[in-house]
DNA sequence: TCTTTCCTTTGACTTTAGTCAAAGGAAAGA
DNA sequence: TCTTTCCTTTGACTAAAGTCAAAGGAAAGA
């Protein structure tokens, strides 16, 4: 994917926590996770089973399957053409572009989906009657905060061209998203330029989760030394995990590459959760530094390791 | 196992603490499950690593590996014994019992063992450092709580005889541990005998953790609707994830279904964390009600369902 | 328009994983 | 001592999972 891959903190890893994290993972593969396994696949071969859960009710493209599961291209396509013959799956064109299949359930398919989350359900409820409620509750927090960390953790941020597709889908949703959420509507034309972000100049960051483009932020020479921090965005299904601060971290990692002393950043009267983050991590309202139509506050950081250089005059 | 199995707590659980399970579990099975389990067959099959690795340091008897790993003994005595003619494991006879074969790894084994364990480690440290180490305190700690919570939903706590081999195994292994612990040693002749723990009179509980006992509790009639609770233990292997309180609730149960009003017990002075553990669970301080040489604190605890009849006198 | 790249299918295999039953030596119980 | 029960090995299979390469139609880029 991107070349440059966020440069890791260096904060050591202890090896209690190397240890409790494989700990963890072999009693819960072994314990909870084969057991789901073995009842998915009631009386059909688990790589079927897992097929058929992963179509689900919306469909998928063969080629989201094989990305998704894994699996050979050759092997994915015997499978959906056994589960098709078997009257649990129909397979079409895809309607944009021919090269692709879509693989949907049939209303057996479905019912058998169905069945499977039935029994997973009762057995992972089984499960948990093992414990009194105040408990479950606590299980249910501890395993809904691992989840948002692990996530977290699986998340790279990468430097990627501006002009990149990954950069594009990702301004894109971006701005899509704005527009909704601006009483005002957005221009995309206001967006930053590939160049304004390459070299020494900037940097564009994209977030991956599991190979999806997930989040973004770009980082601009506004002066001599001085850098703005623009369009960072997190993709829906990512937000909460604590992503945003990260892609922050990282544009001011590239800043302080660039030897910038202070980076400045502005934000809409309506997006009142960055403008907290933005207060958590640093950063300190300033004056109006610029004419952006969409601001209604500005911020600014002092660079750390950037020594006792003024930051220019505003 | 034992015939009857303890009676499900009646409280419902609710459908987003098995969506939040089942949720974890699919992400956790696929992401981290998964990547483990790549890395540990590197160059060898799944099936074979896993051997090598359960066979571990100690060695372990053909019997208990196929018990661990659930293998069907053809399929183990078969991949045993490729191990052994790649020179990575060594097989002997059980020197107790002929029947038995032991397996050992020999010193090429070990390294590859210790390969797996140094690849498993760098893997997951990758991941780890993918967090700041407050996030990473805090993984840890949800991790902990969740391995904990699981493995005490999955202990099922049982009615057994009182002279079944698991009774016996944990009565011994608990005089075992408090002869230890009492200064004054422990005489196993003052244990409940079986036939004040059967019936009517009085019950047997053993807590078993993958078929495994790690736990007991016995129930006895000291006067009319009145029972006494003696020999709660927990193997020190399952200690501080809550048995002994839900071994201490079956009991209760079963004191109820006797239609007890009040149970009773005594503990010994150096218990300190009992004590402190019986009155978190709703049990009061009284007066000696018996001649226990061992004894230095007497609890009572009035079970509720038991309408307003009066405690029979002390 | 002409490559080149994508996506899927098909054929031809190999490896792993797993099952079942028969058999034989060893220990435990009657 | 004589079953009966255990534990392991062996033979004979089957099914599932996975791999690799060739090929053909469709889209994208030069």
């Amino acid at each position: 994917m991107g070349p440059d891959r966020e440069p890791e903190k260096m904060e050591p890893v202890s090896a209690d926590q190397v240890t409790a994290l494989r700990r963890f993972n072999r009693y819960f593969t072994r314990r909870i996770g084969a057991l789901d396994d073995h009842y998915l696949g009631q009386d059909r071969p688990l790589g079927e089973a897992r097929l058929l859960f992963e179509i689900g009710g919306a469909g998928a493209s063969l080629r989201e399957l094989r990305s998704r599961l894994g699996l050979d291209a050759g092997y994915l396509s015997r499978m959906v053409r056994a589960l098709e013959s078997q009257g649990l799956v129909r397979v079409s064109v895809h309607p944009g572009d021919s090269r692709l299949r879509v693989a949907g359930l049939t209303a057996a398919g479905q019912a058998e989906v169905k069945e499977q989350n039935r029994l997973a359900d009762g057995l992972t409820e089984g499960l948990l009657s093992g414990l009194d409620a105040p408990r479950r509750a606590e299980l249910t927090a501890a395993l809904g905060t691992a989840h948002r960390l692990l996530r977290l953790a699986a998340i790279t941020v990468e430097t990627v061209d501006g002009a990149s597709p990954d950069a594009r889908a990702c301004l894109d949703a971006y701005a899509a998203d704005i527009d909704e959420r601006f009483p005002e509507g957005f221009d995309p034309g206001t967006l930053v330029r590939p160049h304004e972000v390459s070299g020494d100049a900037g940097a564009f960051l994209v977030a991956y989760e599991e190979d999806r483009p997930v989040g973004c932020g770009a980082l601009r020479r506004l002066a001599p030394r001085v850098g703005e921090i623009r369009h960072v965005w997190v993709h829906p299904a990512a937000r909460r995990l604590g992503l945003g601060r990260r892609i922050l971290d990282g544009l001011e990692q590239r800043a302080t590459e660039r030897e910038f002393t202070v980076v400045r950043l502005d934000t809409h009267a309506t997006l009142t959760e960055a403008r907290a983050m933005y207060r958590a991590c640093g950063y300190t309202e300033i004056p109006r530094y610029d004419d952006n139509v969409y601001a209604a506050y500005w911020f600014e950081k002092r660079l750390p390791g950037a020594g006792a250089q003024e930051p220019p005059a505003r």
